[in-house]
DNA sequence: TATTGTGAATTAGTTCACAGCT
DNA sequence: AGCTGTGAACTAATTCACAATA
């Protein structure tokens, strides 16, 4: 029974939470945080299509999850649904949204202009979902100077001053992987306590730098891995018939 | 404590795994494959720069884990350590490279040419870590027939005969989200049954063919939640002072 | 002596199943 | 009647700590 895998990070640190003032955000699991961000997209939908209320099971389909670990997940964040009805999109989404700290338009500094940094900093997606790249930075002489999206790259060498005088919240690394602990570094020394890591190398940071990597490789590496054992399987069974049922839950 | 986190995946369906004859893969637990490729860059950089013998806390390092969790993941592929000694490079290399199903060199789709295709479409890392890229598919008459790294740029209403006759095993999804779903059951039609989506949609699929999705959007926000739970605290707390240790595993 | 391999203990995450509301 | 919210049960993953051993 293989099926689509809910692809959720498993927790690292985060054990100390505390009950702080204003937003309300006692012990949320990691597991948690990383599926409300696909809760909230599903929701953006609906209410763009103008559905005013969903149900936990019908959200959860959406979202590829099954309706109790949904439930679950959203009591975490209080008490937003009503029962025999289901939720207020919008209300959901507004309470999503700012538990994820959305509200606060976060800068962004994209650094690298390879071929993926370019891609990203295409990405429609930031600014429609609570971000905006502040900074475009690079260290080849060629290109700092020139303007992409309407921003000028700047050079590396400069990151202290830009990730202060941009209030740069969140750094996407899309460098080479010689050069990601360097400039990971740099970065920290800068203040920068978020990080997007796409080089293909495992940062050291201290404890109060937040790390979260994007692998091909290792994505693709996992898929083959399952690949492997299905036509391993495959070997000792009777051929697969057609008969493939949609599955999103178990 | 938010120290640098690792990114597993938890766990869908594999529940039912078999010894199968031939390569003994025996329920290795899903965090687990996820960290084998990280094991396996790391055992690939230091077997290029002559180191034969490791032991499991400078590997763990390397990594980015502690080295409980490590000799615990390499406990299930078999007992290929040394005590006292430590793991021999090449030998562990070849172990996780086999588990991984490495050896197949897999056939990989690219769908959709987009800024983020392209960029994938030249990632150096496909062939050095065992795939190869096959085909590359657009809907877009005006690139249809170009070429892209040597390959001819294919229509996806030739996806069926495409998946066919390159014997795909992986297509990696970098169309609209608007699309996707759509050209996702395309390749489930034609055979494939493990599909990386950049897509930001979740995808229907039958039970057994294996999704694994990449989301800028939600790591961003995710990175967003632990960020603004880092100044809430802050705001409650004495400045922090420049003592930071590097921490990787706790 | 140094390091692996692993049962046991712990912690996190998921699912069940039903009480409690609307 | 229908759907949420949640304790309790269960399953997975991590960490501890130490016996085994080259």
């Amino acid at each position: 029974m293989i099926a689509q895998r809910d692809q959720l990070n498993a927790v690292g640190g985060h054990a100390d939470e505390r009950s702080v003032a204003g937003t309300d955000q006692r012990s949320i699991p990691e597991a948690t945080v990383a599926r409300l961000a696909i809760y909230l997209r599903a929701l953006v939908g609906m209410g763009k299509v103008g559905v005013a209320t969903v149900s936990s099971g019908s959200l959860a389909t959406a979202a590829g999850v099954n309706s109790a670990k949904l439930r679950k997940d959203l009591s975490y964040l209080g008490s937003y649904g009503i029962r025999g009805v289901g939720y207020d999109v919008s209300l959901l989404t507004d309470q999503i949204h700012k538990t994820l700290g959305l509200h606060q338009n976060r800068a962004v500094a994209l650094i690298g202009l390879g071929h993926l940094g370019r891609a990203l900093a295409g990405y429609a997606g930031f600014a429609s979902r609570g971000f905006r790249i502040s900074a475009i930075v690079d260290a080849d002489p060629a290109i700092v100077g020139t303007r992409v999206r309407g921003l000028p790259v700047q050079h590396v060498d400069d990151l202290d001053a830009i990730v202060r005088t941009e209030n740069i919240a969140i750094a996407v690394l899309t460098v080479p992987a010689g050069v990601a602990q360097e400039v990971c570094d740099r970065l920290v020394v800068a203040g920068v306590t978020s990080i997007l890591n796409f080089a293909p190398t495992v940062l050291a940071v201290p404890a109060h730098v937040d790390v979260r990597k994007v692998d091909l490789a290792a994505e693709l590496q996992i898929l083959s891995f399952h690949d492997n054992r299905k036509s391993a399987r495959a070997d000792c069974e009777p051929a697969r018939s057609g008969s493939s049922t949609m599955a999103v839950g178990p």
